[in-house]
DNA sequence: GTCGACCAAAGTGTATACAGTTTTGGTTTT
DNA sequence: AAAACCAAAACTGTATACACTTTGGTCGAC
């Protein structure tokens, strides 16, 4: 998909790290560290960190170097909201084009949501439950949905880290179950609206008045 | 808003550029020529160009160098299905939460592209019919979306000049003023209903089966 | 004992160097 | 005359070099 294969590798590589909780919110990517662990030179990893700083998931502090992005409560309530605003939509539109090999495809998600939480694989399951949209968005053979989906869901990923309270994500995965039920059915207006109290759930879950110990001093005492 | 100031200024002097179509879909955009250009080295140039590659708005081939993006009808259509989809329920908010100050902006941009149609201002008509979604999403507060939905308009200029046939592109500035009329009599169906419409009009008037001259020949030959 | 200045180590920002690939233009061959 | 070929020029991809900024700590003054 892009130019040169090695930055994409570096990028896919700390997407992954950060999206699956394994680099925190602050962390410092030092970029002749990254060098090192990559075995390349500081110019490709510069360039995957632009990218990511692009994403929004990491950022960049002028001669002081890269971290791994906090977003702001206000940042995070943004993002929902575009999140809710764009899948109604796209439910709606999901409905109206729905094929069974579709809903095969969902329901063959669904049972691999079903085996990350029984399993207790925890990135698998972060990993998968914001799969699930994204691959709404692909069905429906819209590319450009899918990808801005992704990068929105990435963000949420961290967003969850930072604020959701307890781990009781694994209702997500019975949401699911059930809006998927709803758009085997045709049900247009019930599947709409079981994703977006989804979508309402998930952002409910998180407490914005708790946060999490974060590196960013400035931040911590705002 | 970025890391570097240096490379933000290639960055957007590319971008108006493309958006303004100066530069033409499929142009090569060499690096040292750039970096001559500009009084900088190819290392900026090369972080400039990465980060239009991520806005699709240049398309980078492996070891051939960069191009200004020829979006094909595909990727037009998404980008439109996108578009239509965010902004529908970006109206929709807009009137729950509209404010006389609000309108009084959207007003006063109207009369800047009044002014750009009336002078014949083809690059800044440009620029002035696509931000007035950005303000929209702007003065509802959401940076996020204003940021996607800035995106999503910069290809949609590539787009138009793509496949627009006529320059009836003035019909968008009465269709704006009609959709501010709405939001002022918070009419939310109204509203809602004439910017889809005016969204698919402005789709409407691309000719999706004849294309430019590109500069991409084997695009061309397709 | 605390505060401030100063210095070294580390890290970022930009330019340049170099290897490998593509493009080009002319020459040769059919 | 057209196609194939080959060498030189141009260009991209990656690494490295170097200047400047930040950082962390030590020493000295008060």
């Amino acid at each position: 998909m892009d130019t040169t294969s090695s930055t994409h590798v570096i990028v896919e590589s700390l997407t992954r790290a950060i999206v699956d909780h394994r680099l925190l919110p602050g962390t410092k990517l030092a970029e002749q560290k990254l060098a090192d662990h990559f075995g390349v030179s500081r110019t490709l990893v510069r360039q995957a960190l632009f990218q990511l700083s692009q994403n929004r998931l990491i950022r960049m502090e002028p001669a002081r170097g890269a971290f791994v992005a906090s977003p702001s409560v206000e940042e995070a309530k943004q993002v929902f909201a575009v999140r809710r605003m764009l899948e109604a939509e796209m439910t709606r539109a999901f409905v109206r084009q729905v094929t069974p090999a579709k809903i095969k495809a969902l329901k063959e998600h669904l049972a691999m949501e079903r085996k990350a939480v029984a399993s207790s694989d925890v990135p698998g399951r972060i990993e998968l439950l914001g799969d699930f949209h994204v691959r709404m968005a692909e069905l429906m053979g819209n590319q450009v949905l899918a990808d801005i989906l992704g990068d929105l869901i990435s963000r949420c990923s961290l967003i969850t880290l930072m604020y959701q309270s307890t781990l009781a994500a694994e209702h997500s995965t019975d949401e699911h179950v059930e809006i998927v039920n709803a758009l085997a059915k045709r049900d247009e207006a019930l599947a709409v609206r079981l994703m977006d109290e989804h979508l309402q759930h998930v952002e409910a879950t998180l407490t914005f008045d708790r946060k999490i110990p974060s590196h960013d001093i400035s931040h911590a005492l705002s």
